[in-house]
DNA sequence: CTTGGGATTGCAAACAGACCACATATGGCA
DNA sequence: TGCCATATGTGGTCTGTTTGCAATCCCAAG
């Protein structure tokens, strides 16, 4: 049903923790490192596919809809900048490339991202001391194999 | 206006990095957390407070409403189980106790909480290295102590 | 003419979040 | 005595975001 990460078995989690799929808000910062990881411009299809293979969608892709919308808000604000390839051969494309903004974005979402980490870390922690067992090692999350 | 965690001044966080207040998802398992960390039974307001000083809220504490509302969903679903006390002096409070379900469920949650690290770890890392620079060591953050 | 890459819009269900209003109870202050 | 703040619990509404689905369009290859 949802992918994030899956520990155990499909079945046991889905009894009680409701994880979300994306995370919610980490789209954003996935497509942006996606785009900083390429040398060339990309285009929405592309970037959904590569996004896929992200440890947030971890291996199944994203709703195509949801990263074009990102796209174009991410446009508005500045962090890509657009333009149309019409080749001869083939249908328009529509390729994004990474503003000087857009890479600054990535590397504040470095240190946000930290923090989610380290909220959520807390919470962990607090969660296996309440329980009084010990902090269980990060599991190995499989499952997806990461290569962005 | 959100709270998760702020490395960096308000401002430039907010120019980019559109971060939930809440992780909006991990409200479950911090009450959890909460009720687990109590010898007696808690009852919603007290959860609330207690809530507020985990590292999710950061010390703003969270809309009661919500929280109760989550409390009778939990209730419904087994995780916790309440009673009313009717003291002779004071308002009659209604007061809740994991049972042992819930305390599967958030043993359950800190696996779930290591696969939310791990992936935005991995999310991190694969920013930072699209963006050629060496990954920061994980920022303290402050803006709350945290006392669970 | 169907399939598949590529882009986009609209809609609707679902959910989160912030309020507000209400119902009690206690204790303190003017 | 009357008013108010602080506890406590609950219901409702309003607004906004998420998100997935369906439908549309273009073009090319088979």
């Amino acid at each position: 049903m949802w992918s994030v990460c899956n520990p155990k078995a499909d079945g046991e989690l889905k009894e009680c923790a409701q994880l979300g799929r994306t995370l919610s808000r980490l789209t954003l910062p996935t497509i942006l490192t996606v785009l900083a990881a390429s040398a060339e411009p990309l285009h929405g299809y592309v970037i959904v596919q590569k996004a896929a293979a992200s440890p947030l969608f971890g291996g199944s892709k994203p709703d195509a809809t949801g990263v074009y919308r990102t796209l174009k808000q991410m446009e508005t604000s500045g962090l890509v900048t657009s333009h149309w390839n019409t080749p001869k051969a083939g249908p328009a494309k529509r390729s994004f490339t990474l503003t000087t903004e857009g890479r600054e974005c990535l590397r504040r979402w470095i240190d946000s991202l930290a923090c989610y980490c380290s909220v959520i870390g807390e919470l962990r922690s607090a969660a296996s001391d309440a329980l009084g067992i010990e902090l269980p090692p990060l599991p190995h999350c499989d499952g997806h194999e990461h290569t962005l």
